[in-house]
DNA sequence: AAATCATATTGACAACTATCGATATGCTTG
DNA sequence: CAAGCATATCGATAGTTGTCAATATGATTT
């Protein structure tokens, strides 16, 4: 199935934060709780809450809650996926958008 | 070399962003003037320029002027560069960020 | 149930972003 | 060189972002 450009914006704005990037790579290897999570930084507490949720609405991230912890996880077939979206639209392509009609101008469809 | 997580930051944000992901792809298959690009969209000629400034401020896209004429073209060294930190960031290896010490919390080197 | 610990939400704010119309710059062509 | 085309810059503006302290919520422990 197709999606549009839009659909990965979430996810790429995600991911456009220095701190959001060191979260993810902390995440690489394996779960973690926000406060183990939160030490690695100079930020407080309700931003590293504010970078979660961006991070954890955009699918990147899972957040399951421990009894009083949060404990997330990289969702790798998340990251896999705008991982294959940029591999496909950086990359020349059979039906790719600049080969279509100049006349369907509306046309969001992509990878 | 190894890099900061804050260098990739200007080309994942000029990503963020529907429009330039669109324009990004319309690339993926060769050159285009900025006039030919403006045409797929229904933003205006500075808006497009600015769109063209960041992309070509990130590294993502190479600008070069013929006559009065711009010619972009997709700077396929960058894309690939962030696809590999990517590709590095969300997955385990050896010397992962969560595998160091405590007490490095400076630490922002990264793939 | 009171105190404490872990996390989320709220409100405020400065900085940044995307957009436009107007105007400037720079090249080409009559 | 004047007119016109292609692109860039400027100034304004509404919306978004990252940050904090303060406070709220929700779980655990005493």
């Amino acid at each position: 199935m197709k999606h549009s450009y839009a659909d990965y914006v979430p996810a790429i704005k995600a991911m456009s934060d220095e701190t959001r990037l060191k979260i993810i790579d902390m995440l690489s290897c394996g779960e973690m709780c926000a406060c183990d999570i939160l030490e690695e930084f100079s930020i407080s507490q309700s931003t590293l809450s504010y970078h979660m949720k961006i991070l954890s609405e955009s699918g990147l991230v899972n957040a399951v809650r421990d009894g009083a912890w949060m404990r997330y996880t990289l969702n790798k077939e998340k990251t896999d996926e705008v991982i294959d979206f940029f591999t496909c639209i950086t990359n020349d392509k059979e039906d790719c958008i600049c080969k279509k009609s100049k006349n369907k101008k509306s046309d969001n469809q992509c990878c």
